[in-house]
DNA sequence: GTCTTCACG
DNA sequence: ACGTACGTGAAGACC
């Protein structure tokens, strides 16, 4: 058997060391992050460099130890440590665990016991011991078989101390080390030794007598001297130190050594936390090397033609794609398999063989995939039309956990343990650097992701059902992916024309605000950098500061909004800024969208991104279309129908989300509002401002109510909804209050939900849609609470996302059972938009409310409100 | 790449 | 005492 390494730390000196050695670094949450980095940082190092096959971290474990027995004003007069240092040690704890490295404290003992203690164990039955601390009191336990490191300045940085360097040193023995102590004390310990000892005096004393002990019996002889009188003196300090500083290597320690085997971190856990602390370089470093590693052997065929005998009836297939935008880029290769060996099929192949075609639009030939919509979209334009799609990784990882990240099959495949694919950074590189490599590589890298794909299929399934999530995934995900494709390859029509006269309206008006605002300024600058704004306003014009960003002076909206009193130019400025978003974002960003063979934008909707379970769109996205004020609104004037004598035709839930609410606490008051019909937000103002009669309700009181209801769905918190109204935070906690007492099944909802993310985890929709909320029980209250938040919101935005889901489903069945020409052509969260044949409105305003509205049936009305119209913009 | 701002539900 | 509304994507500035 190979020797055992066994590497011993000092984890409470290692934070200390690492905490005063780097400057106050700070996550996102707020948490400090230098001792935890630093930490990281030392372990990193010391594990890559040494190659342990055992390790440990001690922790002294609390004020006390046996040391304050004999002295008790042993470490007396520290510093307390600061809380900047305290709120760390937890993550420092769970680093290590995710390290599957062994901790341990022990009462009335101190790390250095611990560490004592083990040293000698391992030494004796012949192993190679290392020490690391920050303390030099450790390297006493050095010797031919341990080694004891201490950090110099900076963390990585060590010093190694073996008997041979301690000699060098200072000319003494480990054992020596101690004695040294006890002469010249040891002011961070508050060791006094003998006052006047200093380092030199102490060597030169014990080269002389060797040892305190000797030293003393010798005494009598030494020349009589201020040193002498001083010695005599003090000499039962001297032996008090000495004892003080001599490291107990016999605690009554309950872990032995074969507690302590290292095999390497859990990197999912490791990954987790590092997240969580934000070590951002460390993440990508480990994501270069965990998925570089070695790669088992397969079987690959590069064929020159495409055989029916290749095609099985159940396969995986992998059309690798050059990047994300699949309505754009070329296809890379292809892999189909069945097993262990892999069929690659060049891309020149497989699109001219009539047998692939066949297969791929096969139905009955069943098809395990990654991305089945990107797939579908790249395919359809080559006029293939996929089908048969019985698998598909992106959708089914996103269900089981929607923030397992990135489209990439080696990330999701080790996501369920599964790694004998590698990451398309380590294939392609990124960046700059992106390359396609020979043709050799490629086949292997693409024929793995289908191997990848056959192997996940029953394990990601059975995940599913295990969690009952398999209905989710195959009845909903599944088919809306397909739905969403086609909504995708049809496109939205864009008037460009429209948008360039818009364009140009809109330079006119930008141009002349600007030369006002200059004037006004009375320098020219770059508004549109909010660094440049801010000096103008705040430094050259003296406007208050009333919020702060963490880079310099907050000129947001809701700031410019309270400054507008104070000086003309904060009104030209929010202007400005609406005008300029308008042109850049919606005028040129917009045109820059469309495909100049069908004067269409083709949108990409990602299905399996958001925390919640919605669909998010890029590439333009147009799920932000201006809308609520209308100089921004009339954008929509350029979304048009793509055919003659056809129309837009828009609907969407109202209040869908108060409505799962309702649903979902059963509140009674809330259901009847909804049953009866009434506005929900002037119900709410009845109850919150105590009127029983809706006449009653004014203008200000509905809109206090409307935001108070929006506060519900988002997690209520008293500081939130102040924000939002612009009133103090005792009052909106009024309001909270009074809502709560009006609506008793809400409270209940909320602590319930609350309760079981605790218990749990994890909250779900009603269509049992999950989302995790790993900080819920997080000490830290920023992360707390936000998870508390995240828990009363997500199962409201996620059910509502699951409605609009299933409507799109029975839309789809519903209008080709019609036999309707109108087409879905967008999803907004709450809406959907159609463009039809003008003849088929008036049906599409019978079905569209009625299989809208019936989607799934909840405890309360759906209400679903429609119109239609030339644009867009007249759909309304 | 990150930060700030702002468009939507 | 803490310090925040929930979920997104795009553009421009600046490092």
């Amino acid at each position: 058997m190979a020797k055992e390494k066994l590497l011993l730390l000092d984890g409470n000196s290692l934070a200390y060391r690492a905490f005063f050695a780097l400057p106050p670094l700070t996550n996102d949450s707020g948490i400090h992050t230098n001792a935890s980095y630093g930490f990281t940082m030392m372990l990193q190092k010391i594990v890559e460099e040494e190659q342990p096959t055992q390790m440990l971290v001690a922790f002294d474990a609390g004020k006390t130890t046996f040391r304050h027995e004999s002295f008790g004003e042993y470490k007396g007069g520290r510093q307390k440590t600061p809380p900047e240092l305290s709120e760390q040690f937890p993550y420092i704890r769970k680093l290590i665990d995710a390290y599957n490295i062994k901790r341990y404290e022990l009462d009335l003992y101190e790390a250095d016991d611990i560490i004592g203690t083990l040293a000698k164990q391992a030494e004796a039955g012949g192993s190679e011991v290392i020490i690391v601390s920050g303390d030099k009191d450790l390297t006493q336990l050095s010797s031919d078989n341990v080694t004891v490191y201490i950090t110099r300045k900076g963390i990585t940085d060590i010093e190694k101390y073996t008997p041979a360097h301690i000699e060098e040193k200072y000319g003494l023995t480990p054992a020596q080390i101690i004695d040294m102590k006890g002469l010249m004390g040891d002011a961070s310990d508050n060791i006094p030794g003998v006052p006047g000892v200093g380092e030199k005096t102490a060597i030169k004393l014990l080269k002389e007598y060797g040892s305190v002990e000797a030293l003393y019996e010798a005494i009598d002889g030494m020349k009589a001297s201020k040193m002498k009188e001083k010695l005599v003196e003090n000499e039962d300090s001297a032996h008090l130190s000495k004892k003080l500083a001599t490291i107990f290597t016999e605690a009554p320690i309950e872990i032995t050594l074969d507690d302590l085997a290292y095999a390497g971190p859990n990197e999912d856990a490791l990954l987790a936390v590092w997240q969580e602390l934000g070590f951002k370089s460390l993440i990508e470093k480990s994501d270069m090397q965990s998925t570089a590693q070695e790669q088992e052997d397969i079987q690959l065929n590069i064929v020159a033609d495409v055989t029916t005998a290749m095609l099985k009836d159940t396969m995986a297939l992998h059309v690798e794609l050059e990047n994300e935008h699949y309505h754009s880029c070329d296809m890379l290769g292809i892999a189909v398999t069945n097993g262990e060996d892999a069929t690659y099929i060049p891309v020149e192949i497989a699109l001219k063989s009539d047998a692939f075609k066949a297969w791929l639009e096969d139905a009955s030939k069943k098809k395990y995939i990654v991305d089945s919509k990107a797939t579908q979209a790249i395919l359809a334009r080559y006029d293939i039309q996929l089908a048969g799609v019985a698998f598909d990784l992106l959708l089914a990882s996103y269900i089981v956990n929607p923030a397992i990240s990135g489209d990439d099959v080696a990330a999701l495949a080790k996501e369920f343990g599964y790694t004998n694919v590698q990451a398309n950074e380590v294939v392609y590189g990124k960046g700059a650097k992106w390359t396609v490599p020979e043709t050799g590589v490629l086949a292997d890298h693409i024929s793995r992701k289908a191997i990848a794909l056959w192997h996940l299929q029953s394990v990601v399934e059975k995940k599913l059902k295990d969690n009952e999530q398999y209905d989710l995934y195959h009845d909903l995900e599944l088919p809306l992916a397909e739905i969403l494709g086609k909504m995708e390859i049809e496109g939205i029509s864009v008037d460009v024309e429209i948008l360039k006269q818009m364009g140009e309206a809109l330079q006119e008006k930008l141009t002349v605000i600007e030369q006002s605002i200059y004037e006004l300024a009375g320098e020219e600058f770059n508004i549109n950098s909010p660094k440049q704004l801010g000096v103008i306003l705040f430094d050259k014009l003296g406007l208050p500061v009333l919020k702060k960003t963490k880079t310099g002076y907050s000129t947001a909206a809701d700031v410019l909004e309270k400054l507008q009193s104070e000086h003309d130019i904060v009104k030209h400025i929010l202007d400005y800024r609406q005008l300029a978003k308008l042109q850049s974002t919606y005028i040129e960003g917009l045109t820059k969208e469309v495909h100049a063979k069908d004067g269409k934008v083709h949108t990409r909707f990602q299905q399996a991104l958001t925390a919640t379970g919605r669909l998010s769109s890029t590439d333009p996205n147009l799920q932000n279309i201006p809308i609520r004020l209308e100089e921004g609104r009339k954008i929509r004037q350029a979304f048009v129908p793509s055919k003659e004598g056809w129309v837009l035709f828009a609907a969407d839930y109202s209040q869908i989300e108060l409505r799962v609410l309702a649903h979902m606490c059963q509140d009674p008051v809330l259901v009847e509002a909804f049953k009866e019909g009434m506005d929900i937000h002037t119900r709410t103002a009845m109850d919150v401002f105590g009127v029983t009669n809706p006449d009653e309700v004014t203008a200000n009181m509905r809109r206090t109510a409307k935001a108070v209801n929006f506060g519900i769905i988002y997690g209520i918190s008293d500081y939130g909804l102040s924000q939002n109204l612009d009133i103090p935070r005792k009052k909106a906690a009024e309001f909270i209050e009074s809502y709560l007492q009006s609506f008793p099944g809400v409270k209940g909802y909320m602590e319930n939900i609350v309760a079981d993310a605790r218990r749990d985890g994890f909250v779900t929709t009603i269509l049992n849609r999950r989302r995790y909320l790993p900080d819920i029980n997080s000490s830290n209250f920023n992360l707390r609470s936000f998870a508390e938040r995240t828990a009363m919101n997500a199962p409201i935005q996620g059910s509502a996302a699951d409605i609009i889901k299933k409507a799109m489903i029975d839309m789809d069945i519903r209008l080709q059972k019609e036999g309707l020409q109108a087409k879905l052509l967008l999803q907004v969260h709450d809406e959907l938009i159609f463009e039809a044949p003008a003849e088929e409105i008036e049906i599409l305003e019978r079905i569209v409310p009625e299989v809208m509205e019936s989607a799934i049936e909840l405890a309360v009305p759906l209400k679903v409100d429609y119109s239609h119209g030339h644009s867009w913009y007249d759909a309304k």
